[in-house]
DNA sequence: GCGAAAATCTTGACACCGTCAAGATTGTGG
DNA sequence: CCACAATCTTGACGGTGTCAAGATTTTCGC
């Protein structure tokens, strides 16, 4: 697949470049010219594999919806018979891949990415993975452990309070007389079990 | 208050420069440089008032919660009476916030504030907002509206909820075949009904 | 009310940044 | 084998955050 030119695979160690650097220095401390110096190429050289910042940006994001996507998909195919053990399985590892990988999620989800739409692969990955949470959510339907809105609504809400939990719990938003006493985790389960039928 | 010396009140002169360019250019246009000129100053007058350029994001931000926190209870003091009504309006009011001053709710939520425990006021204003949810969804609890677990993790589904949703969709990762057929207003407070005791 | 001290603002500089143009180098296909 | 395309380097440009030095204005103790 990756042609050998001077470098060898450059694009990819740009991301994965990239990927460290989020993970050191956090999104302040992302610029093009650290990558490229990481990767031990010139200043100018991620102009041949990539027209501006926001798309390597945007290479990095549609890297971490990758990854994202392997692991739910992991936590769900283990319990294929037992949709609701699926549904928690699937929050767990959200929540685990957010903390994880802190400023990845970020990049993600929290519009550093300007033009997402103009991303293809970038909006291939991340309605696959919507796709997979209304797949979840239908079985969970099916199975009378969650109401029977339509699912991609349900969908919807299932997520939003996964994320929004999750989100807001990174930015300092959650109270500490909650985190004091239950982890981001707990607090997520606890709340998705608000949703389920008793 | 605010004394006048060469400029008159430079501070929040600034605050409303910075507020005006996130409007017109998004958080990606959002200089030191323009928000001076734009207040008629030279490049590095900031300086005397906001250590650094974190600082001022951290005083737009606090503008934004302050704005926040009263259109939230003016929606809430509208239905002292009625605490389903309360926590439906409050919800109203507050995707409607976000999609009113979208830069704004981007900078408040999205992790261009880096140390937001840095800045006391912020955390201040931020900490009351969240109070104010614990006390309506307390006020549900008491009227059997809402489930009768702790108020204050009660709260942070319900908030984590709404907030999720609306986070995700300004995103653009609440698929279209959601979204063509319902609005932002109505997912979230279908969603919200999920959570509420029928 | 006056003069020292503090607050405010300007000017100029620095390193870093994203981006582009020109050219050198290297791989590929006819 | 050679023209061409892909890849990478060098150098430049304007914009950015920040700091130091100095000018100007306000405040405050006497």
């Amino acid at each position: 697949m990756p042609k050998k030119y001077h470098h060898g695979d450059l694009k990819n160690a740009l991301i994965q470049a990239g990927v460290e650097i989020l993970a050191k220095e956090g999104v302040g401390g992302l610029s093009l010219r650290k990558v490229a110096q990481r990767a031990g190429v010139s200043h100018s050289a991620p102009y041949a594999h990539f027209p501006d910042k926001q798309s390597l940006i945007a290479a990095i994001s549609t890297e971490g919806f990758n990854q994202l996507y392997a692991e739910l998909e992991a936590a769900i195919s283990s319990h294929s018979k037992n949709p609701k053990k699926q549904l928690i399985e699937g929050v767990q590892a959200y929540v685990h891949f957010a903390m994880e990988n802190l400023d990845t999620f970020k990049i993600m989800f929290s519009g550093v990415l300007e033009k997402e739409k103009d991303y293809s692969s970038f909006v291939d990955i991340s309605s696959k993975t919507f796709k997979l949470v209304v797949e979840v959510v239908q079985a969970c339907q099916n199975a009378g452990v969650l109401p029977a809105a339509p699912a991609d609504l349900m969908a919807v809400s299932v997520w939003g309070q996964v994320h929004g939990i999750v989100s807001l719990a990174l930015e300092g938003q959650v109270s500490h007389t909650v985190l004091d006493k239950h982890s981001i985790q707990d607090i997520v389960l606890v709340s998705i079990e608000q949703l389920i039928n008793s």
